[in-house]
DNA sequence: TAGTGGTCTAGACCACCAA
DNA sequence: TGGTGGTCTAGACCACTAA
């Protein structure tokens, strides 16, 4: 990182900087290396420290930085490839899948949900908590939103709530034939409970995964996931093919 | 938008104010619209102008609103449905595709592209640019790489370069039975050429969508698409049904 | 307790757009 | 030309982590 000044150029200085810190990235650093805090690296630049937060920020945001307070700046490892849309026709929480319940409550979706489910209103759902881990980082926290009817002889005698509650569920969905699932993926910010779950703070930017699951001709259940866009990669195999996996597709500069 | 004072709450300002914001969108205003300026928002919650920026950034990302330099900031409408990896195994550029070629170069692709092709680091291919629109906004620029190998018999009739060319690349490749597709999704930022072709700054936050095309046992093309992630909703159908497409999948707070 | 990133302020000037 | 959002500065203090 020899650059210490910025020459004038018609492009904002955050934008500029990000390209040479970019560059920096590639060739003098390795993953896991700690840069130098940002008070030294906005002087080295001279630049103010908000500006050079921006930068950071972009990067940060492409991957290819993580920050954490109290800690420092490393250099990101390539993001996780994560499958979402197997070919396969698959229930959650089926065996050889990575989710973890976490908890399963009773409760009146969001009226989004509830549109989708075709439930009242006021109808009460289960909703199945889980979250996804990989090499032991939480990458992602899903609502799982099952209708009652969807799993009708739920047997009493099961916990009332928490992770036997919820895996009492899954069973009882994958009695149900699945017909297909369609998914929708946008950019949210998390919220302040996801991002507790995530490890990361109130507003980071999240791939939101929506599936609806189709079974006996009606939506079966929905499931909203939320993974942290910083660290992963969503695949979508819908050939039968290998999933690609850890693949560089990198933007170019 | 009654609200002029902040509590003091154990959450940062931003956070809060983006929440209060958000629920002022939803019932006291209409899509389009125009908020104050930020000076005036500013004033009226009693924090500095850079606060309420990092609320109004947040609120654009989650696609609630629209900034633009010189006008304002306006309620952006619900996120566009686009359909990405559509159950039906189809070349991009067939009929009912809403891809508009633009051009079509032979260059050498990046490394990381030349690696997913199988092609020799310095080898050219095609690189056809493409664009997709919906209501006439620019949603998506798209690359394209196919390996001259692929479309061997291109004619040397056709135009060296241009919109013409990219069609005959596109015919060429339609002769190749498609065997499969494998997609992923990750979260990126802007390049200046796609900002400028998708109407947004330089590093607004976008969905790079990386589609591998398999024929005859290998990658016979690989795309790699760049939609607003402000307006974008990526859908994946992968059932024979109906794909959601206005789905009112929104995060509660 | 020392050092990190996260939040916040109160200004200034610039780039862009519409009237 | 006046008003908008975008960039940038030079500070201050806070929340968190690790030693």
């Amino acid at each position: 990182m020899g650059t210490t000044q910025l020459e004038t150029v018609p492009e904002p200085k955050y934008w500029h900087l990000r390209t040479v810190l970019s560059e920096a990235l590639d060739s003098e650093f390795t993953v896991g290396e700690i840069l130098p805090n940002e008070r030294d690296l906005a002087a080295r630049f001279g630049v103010a420290r908000a500006t050079l937060r921006q930068a950071l920020e972009q990067l940060e945001l492409e991957g290819r930085l993580q920050r954490r307070r109290g800690v420092g700046t490393t250099v990101a490892p390539p993001r996780v490839g994560v499958a979402v849309g197997t070919g396969q026709h698959a229930w959650p929480g089926m065996q050889g899948d990575d989710r973890q319940p976490v908890d399963c409550t009773l409760a009146t979706p969001p009226a989004a949900v509830a549109a989708a489910l075709e439930t009242a209103r006021d109808e009460a759902v289960h909703i199945v908590r889980s979250t996804r881990t990989t090499h032991g980082q939480a990458i992602a926290a899903e609502l799982l939103y099952v209708p009652q009817a969807s799993v009708p002889d739920l047997s009493a005698i099961d916990a009332p709530s928490g992770p036997a509650r919820a895996r009492a569920v899954l069973r009882g969905l994958q009695r149900l034939e699945l017909e297909g699932r369609d998914s929708a993926v946008e950019l949210g910010s998390a919220r302040a409970d996801d991002a507790k779950e995530l490890d990361r703070l109130p507003g980071a930017p999240v791939l939101v995964v929506t599936t609806r699951f189709l079974a006996a001709g009606r939506t079966a259940a929905l499931s909203v996931a939320t993974y942290r866009a910083d660290t992963c990669r969503l695949t979508f195999g819908a050939s039968g093919g290998v999933e690609i996996q850890d693949g560089p597709q990198r933007q170019a500069s």
